[in-house]
DNA sequence: AAACCGCTCAACCGCATAGAG
DNA sequence: TCTCTATGCGGTTGAGCGGTT
């Protein structure tokens, strides 16, 4: 849009003197591409006068830019100490990383790159993200995204950023109430693709690995969720959404009698898209619909490294032959396929090992490499798989959290657990942000603590504790409702839980956090 | 050599917010 | 409390450049 007001675009320097002329429509002002000419003048000007102000630029310099242009200029060009040329390596992966835990909030990203500006960071992340969802890689690196959930779970439920990533929602007057943060859900774990509405074209949309999309819920009707809409990104949802759907507590009710236990629901699923690659696509699990395999109806527990029907990069769905037990597993990359036994033997031996639940909460964080190591690990064919644990039948779960229990209120307890010890780092700024909460939240958190079964402080409290689901929870509703693997799988670890010691939970198995680091 | 294509980056636009009067 | 103005922020645009066909 470098357009003077003749409608030109960049021009080369003699266009100032070209511009003068059409200036008039827009007061004298002129537009388009600083010559080095007037960039002297406000440097000039704001040597004498100091930054600000700069409405009076153009009254006291002469100079026939509006002041916006004359702070654009400053700010992105003419300001001392302004690094240019490309991002360093180490910028690169400070942008990554704020990225996961800012969202689009460049301003904010340029006060953490001294000499960088928040223009040179969002045409950096823009160009990024077109490449990488061009290549199909996941737009955080593994290490990243894991730390970013670490963050944001670390964060004090009460304390959404106004400028956080899942910030639109909270405040957008569309939402409806209560509507659910995905920083508040249990279940921001796994993503999938909507089968209500199958955008092929997002297949390898990299935002569905994005842990800051900025997810909008809307409710679709009343039988299903719709997929998280983004005015940001259309394309971006997780697994998530579907636990943070904008439902009444009394819908959650009516709808949470977990119709993923084996009355209502068949067990069978149905991911209208194939999961390719490190992608999930958003999933609209209605109440009561298959969820099918799109890529392989195999079982998973007829699947392993050798036998999956599945290509390198799908992901699989499968119910397990005993219990309910539905499972996502991660795609098992041919590369892998050499150390899958070993990585099997492994978490088999993880998931035998019943005392050590929550040191082996630790190990999914623990698997968290920066992006080139993970690149390097991939490459090797070391692809890492968090706890890849065993059921009794045979059924191998590729879980985040090793052989933890994935009930929601472990991850919950883990999200309040991470919180305890997060410090309080972001701790003004939070207060800053809850006082700007909306009604929205503020219904929301009513709500939310108005339904006694699982308080924050009982799952924190319930750490390590045998939880089994409560199915009347609300938080176990939206699960059981709304998303088949995870749902059906929490409801089979909690249905199983005492018959079953071994099975362990898939619930995080489709996490954007423990997708292939392919990046 | 020319056409095409994709990428980068500078700049603009609209909106939101803060502060002053 | 309201209005106006200045500033900040994020999204978008489009020229220019380099690579490819």
């Amino acid at each position: 849009m470098i357009s003077n007001s003749g409608g030109g675009g960049a021009l080369s320097d003699d266009a100032t003197s070209g511009m003068g002329g059409n200036g008039g429509a827009n007061q004298g002002l002129k537009k388009g591409p600083w010559t080095t000419a007037e960039d002297a003048v406000l440097v000039e000007y704001v040597k004498r006068h100091g930054e600000g102000n700069w409405n009076s630029v153009q009254k006291n310099s002469g100079l026939s830019r509006c002041g916006k242009s004359c702070r654009l200029r400053w700010a992105n060009h003419l300001r001392p100490n302004l690094k240019k040329g490309a991002f360093s390596p180490e910028e690169e992966r400070l942008i990554v990383e704020l990225h996961a835990k800012l969202g689009n909030k460049w301003a904010r990203m340029a006060a953490q790159l001294p000499g960088r500006t928040d223009n040179e960071i969002k045409n950096y992340w823009n160009t990024r993200v077109k490449r990488r969802q061009r290549a199909g890689l996941p737009l955080y690196p593994q290490g990243v995204q894991k730390e970013a959930l670490h963050q944001q779970q670390q964060q004090p439920v009460l304390s959404h950023s106004s400028s956080s990533m899942f910030s639109p929602f909270l405040s957008s007057p569309q939402q409806t109430k209560p509507s659910f943060n995905p920083t508040l859900s249990l279940f921001d774990q796994v993503n999938f693709t909507t089968s209500a509405n199958p955008i092929s074209s997002h297949a390898n949309s990299s935002f569905l690995s994005n842990p800051s999309s900025q997810f909008k819920f809307f409710p679709n009707n009343n039988a299903g969720y719709t997929m998280p809409l983004s005015p940001v990104s259309p394309f971006q949802s997780s697994m998530s959404s579907l636990y943070n759907h904008s439902l009444t507590p009394s819908q959650l009710l009516s709808q949470s009698p977990v119709q993923f236990n084996s009355g209502s629901f068949d067990g069978s699923f149905n991911l209208n898209q194939p999961i390719v690659g490190s992608q999930f696509h958003p999933i609209v699990a209605v109440p009561g619909m298959n969820l099918k395999l799109p890529a392989s109806p195999s079982p998973l527990q007829q699947t392993t490294s050798a036998s999956s029907g599945a290509t390198g990069d799908d992901y699989m769905i499968s119910q397990s032959t005993t219990a309910n037990t539905y499972v996502v597993a991660q795609p098992l990359s041919q590369d892998t396929s050499g150390l899958l036994d070993d990585m099997l033997k492994e978490a088999e031996t993880l998931s035998r090992n019943e005392n050590s639940k929550e040191e082996n909460c630790v190990v999914q964080f623990g698997n968290a490499q920066a992006e080139d190591n993970s690149m390097a690990a991939s490459n090797k064919g070391k692809h890492v798989l968090d706890g890849i644990v065993q059921n009794g039948a045979g059924q191998h779960m590729w879980s985040a959290y090793g052989n933890r229990q994935a009930t929601p209120e472990n991850q919950w307890a883990d999200s309040c657990a991470a919180q305890a010890h997060a410090g309080m780092k972001r701790k003004k700024e939070q207060m800053e942000e809850i006082a700007c909460m909306d009604d929205d939240l503020l219904s929301l958190l009513d709500w939310h603590h108005g339904y006694g079964d699982v308080s924050i402080g009982q799952l924190t409290n319930g750490i390590g504790a045998n939880m089994g689901l409560d199915h009347t929870s609300p938080f176990s509703a939206p699960a059981a409702t709304t998303t088949a693997a995870t749902a059906a799988t929490a409801t089979a670890t909690a249905t199983t839980s005492t018959t079953n010691p071994s099975l362990k939970q898939g619930m995080e198995s489709c996490e954007w956090y423990t997708m292939p680091s392919i990046c």
